[in-house]
DNA sequence: ATAGAACCTATAGTTACTATAGGTTCAAGG
DNA sequence: CCTTGAACCTATAGTAACTATAGGTTCTAT
């Protein structure tokens, strides 16, 4: 086994994390109060590199700290099965394809608007895209 | 010419905008403080409505109050160009294909760990989902 | 022993709003 | 004219997920 320790800076380093970050994350819950020195500084061991880079790497994948939470949950309790994660793995997955639509919507819109904006050289009462930006919004909104 | 007169209730009404976001948007100077009643009500004109509607529109096309006050000032003062207008359209464009790129790769990373883990009546500990969420992170980030 | 890096806590700032509290004004009905 | 209740007013706090700052203490290497 490893037993080596850490301080709370060179957890930070190996997980490509700030010190304050894991301050936060602690105060949040996701990473526990770990054991102190005398002097009242926090020493990690090896769990808590794995626990930080679990984190790290949800969040990455653009789960929300309370999904994070669940996640740990499910790791953290014993009987629960590899089926609950795989389900928010690819409800996790849905949301980012529905993120990725809208931004497609979005950047043929500016696209679109660049296109109708052929010179470039008229003042800007007559520009294309500033019209574009005035038009009123849908119907749907109201 | 419409000289009709919107309260502020009205106004945010008509651009589906909530009253508070109004005010917020007063606050921070992309709309203009404007003329009250008697009694401290502010009242709104056509062209409020008109700047509001340009305003909503460039944040749903993801530009940032910060660029929104750019955008307004091109509009505000004489002497701008249509061509300043478009290059932060394009220069918005390529920031909005980056932000897809990023969410790309998330959902495929997503999509492999759910097509490892097959069967889902896995205890937690044998799940390779978690397995994948536990490994270090690339040396990149060191 | 001491210097300075690393650590500690608590608080404020970031973005773009949204929500709340507690009070005032407006418009419509009686 | 008076009342009632919706809409408005200001100021402040809360949201997410950190980041940054201030002011003080501890650790480590010389």
């Amino acid at each position: 086994m490893n037993y080596e320790k850490y301080s709370i800076g060179q957890l930070a380093k190996k997980t490509a994390c700030k010190v304050e970050t894991v301050h936060y994350y602690e105060k949040v819950g996701l990473m526990p109060e770990p054991p102190r020195t005398e002097g009242g500084h926090r020493i990690y061991s090896l769990a808590h590199v794995k626990r930080l880079n679990f984190i790290r790497r949800s969040r990455d994948l653009g789960f929300r700290i309370e999904q994070v939470k669940e996640l740990l949950k499910f790791i953290d309790e014993p009987n629960h099965y590899c089926g609950e994660v795989k389900a928010m793995a690819m409800q996790q997955s849905r949301v980012v394809q529905e993120k990725i639509d809208d931004l497609q919507r979005l950047k043929s819109a500016l696209n679109e608007m660049v296109t109708h904006c052929a010179s470039g050289d008229k003042p800007v009462d007559d520009c294309p895209i500033v019209d574009a930006l005035f038009t009123e919004r849908a119907a749907e909104h109201y």
